[in-house]
DNA sequence: CTGAAAGCGCTTACAG
DNA sequence: CTGAAAGCGCTTACAG
């Protein structure tokens, strides 16, 4: 059987497309079943022309073209993560943290930005993450990503990080989720224990119905007795922690203010200063997710870490799982851990 | 006409498999090819059929199957993003550009890290970004992203952001960058103007044989007739900041620290600070970047916007050229803005 | 353990 | 302007 060579030469020079399977097998002396046999490592071929085989493979340098294997087997060995911002933190960590576990998994990682909580852009996202064939992974932190994720459709591989649950999730759900309940009822009590009366909160926008941040920090506060004060509400970046350090910076029975993430934490110590208060003489201030520069705020802030990789990782094995047929139960990942700095401190005694 | 469903069901339900270009052509009752034309938008089909088929399309909620294209023409419309680093504000702005490029195009984007820089992990990723099929971007602000970049086989279309180079680059060369010398010339001018007698630097690793930027700042010195001091090296974290921020601050000669970016002056101020220097009385820090929290740190930092985001978009238009058999030349991307906040002021007059 | 056949869902010439 | 043929590079049964 011969071949007209379509411009592969074994000589590794002027190849003007790559070796393909059928490459591999002429060379080889086998038929081009048995190298896909080899390079999807099917236990029936003999260790002679596995070896022959393979040595081929490595000479030629060839690679198995991806997307004939997608149509072939309508398996990508691909996952396509879904977020609506590129520039948080915590998206960015978990974003991380699949792209590691997908890579030594060898499947390859894409990703989608959701333009706006539009229903369009949703849509649109979702259409563009599946035309890629694989699996999804939704980062659904925020009211766009929880759209997002409604809207996936049934038959689809999923996973989602997602807020922790307000109540038990259905069975079977794809989620995961760092223990937000856990993180806020321990920096609250942290914070108590420093001998502060009560403790402020600024709060993150919940796409749950009860956030369970929230939840934790007002359970710390009434197991101590303390009525809890009214949350501030912030969003995700600086400037609306700023703004709510601004305003709690003007009432002197505020000593203690927990921020929802370290970005909010930053605004709120830029106020403080702005304002001439003392940290954490006058104010103790403490954040969420010990971000890296975290440890280099002035002062350097005390924070809980939240492991968002872990949160990546995990949510990538959970969509696998799917891929495999099998169902992992929605679970929480990792535990959040107190870290403290220099940003809070036991108040001063005798402030009239 | 008559078709046996093959799982396909009109009405929407139980649908098994998702429409084909062949379930399209029966249903419009045209032929198959008939249906691409439309999809890939050729001219010659009548508006009529034209019409007729998209509505079929429509109804069907067809999406062409990505790896069937893919594998059919060659052409993935696909970019996938090779960088060493998710974390450094710089490399994910560019990515977000290069996403904001590639979904207006209509390119799905992927994306593979580099795990470290050792040649079997740049080789690795190198591999896995090219078995996707598409286009390459290699984010080369550092020395794995280079190294990588020298490894991308000459037949693989690529575009590469890099540091500004030290040279002129070679015709052709498929490279982005910012004007790194304006940059820091321009922000070096700005302190001397406020009337401080030098301006130290804080360098960040460079991966050209002579940085523009630390040239940029000696340039400005040697204008003003001021012999530059020697700069410190940092890496690219705050902690390196912190270090060089430490040494500097021993040096009562020192009004004036320009920092390679954001987050190195974050550590630059936590360390002055710490050293009790009021800035900007006794010492001004400006850094590189204007990352999103910059404003926020205590002080408020000076520094220069780079619009990272504009370089990734120019990256992916760089790399769809070459999609195109057209060549761009090296060329750098947008203007860099001096942004003056409170970190930065004339330095006290009588210090002894 | 290995090979010949058929097909995955498209596109690209080639006819008409 | 439109259709019949061939093929992209694999994998999945089915024989042997």
């Amino acid at each position: 059987m011969q071949r007209v060579d379509a411009g592969l030469s074994v000589s590794g020079t002027a190849r003007s497309r790559s070796a393909s399977i059928r490459d591999v097998a002429r060379i080889a002396g086998v038929s081009h079943q048995t190298v896909s046999r080899v390079i999807n490592r099917h236990a029936k071929v003999s260790p002679a022309t596995r070896e022959r085989v393979q040595k081929v493979i490595d000479e030629l340098g060839f690679r198995p073209n991806a997307s004939a294997r997608a149509l072939a087997n309508g398996d990508t060995q691909s996952v396509t993560v879904l977020m609506s911002d590129t520039t948080r933190y915590g998206y960015l960590a978990t974003l991380t943290g699949i792209e590691e576990a997908a890579r030594a998994a060898s499947f390859s990682v894409g990703i989608v930005v959701i333009e706006s909580g539009s229903s369009s852009h949703v849509r649109a996202a979702i259409e563009n993450a599946i035309d890629t064939g694989g699996a999804l992974v939704v980062v659904a932190f925020d009211k766009t990503g929880q759209l997002a994720l409604r809207e996936v459709p049934e038959r689809i591989p999923m996973a989602a990080a997602v807020e922790s649950p307000a109540s038990a999730p259905p069975a079977g759900a794809p989620w995961c989720w760092i223990d937000d309940e856990a993180a806020a009822r321990d920096a609250t009590r942290y914070l108590l224990e420093l001998g502060h009366p009560t403790v402020h909160y600024v709060a993150l926008p919940s796409t749950t119905r009860s956030s369970r941040r929230t939840a934790g920090w007002r359970s710390a506060l009434r197991r101590a007795g303390i009525d809890p004060p009214t949350p501030l509400q912030a969003d995700w970046g600086a400037l609306s922690g700023h703004e709510a350090g601004v305003f709690l910076s003007r009432d002197p029975g505020v000593s203690a203010i927990l921020c929802g993430n370290d970005e909010i934490a930053l605004g709120v110590l830029s106020a403080l200063h702005a304002e001439r208060r003392k940290i954490p003489g006058d104010v103790s201030v403490a954040g969420f997710d010990d971000e890296p520069q975290s440890a280099f705020y002035t002062p350097a802030l005390t924070t809980t870490k939240l492991d968002f990789v872990a949160l990546g990782r995990s949510c990538f094995a959970t969509v696998t799982a799917r891929l495999g047929g099998e169902h992992v139960e929605p679970h929480p990942v990792g535990t959040p851990e107190l870290v403290v700095r220099a940003s809070t401190g036991s108040p001063r005694r005798a402030r009239s």
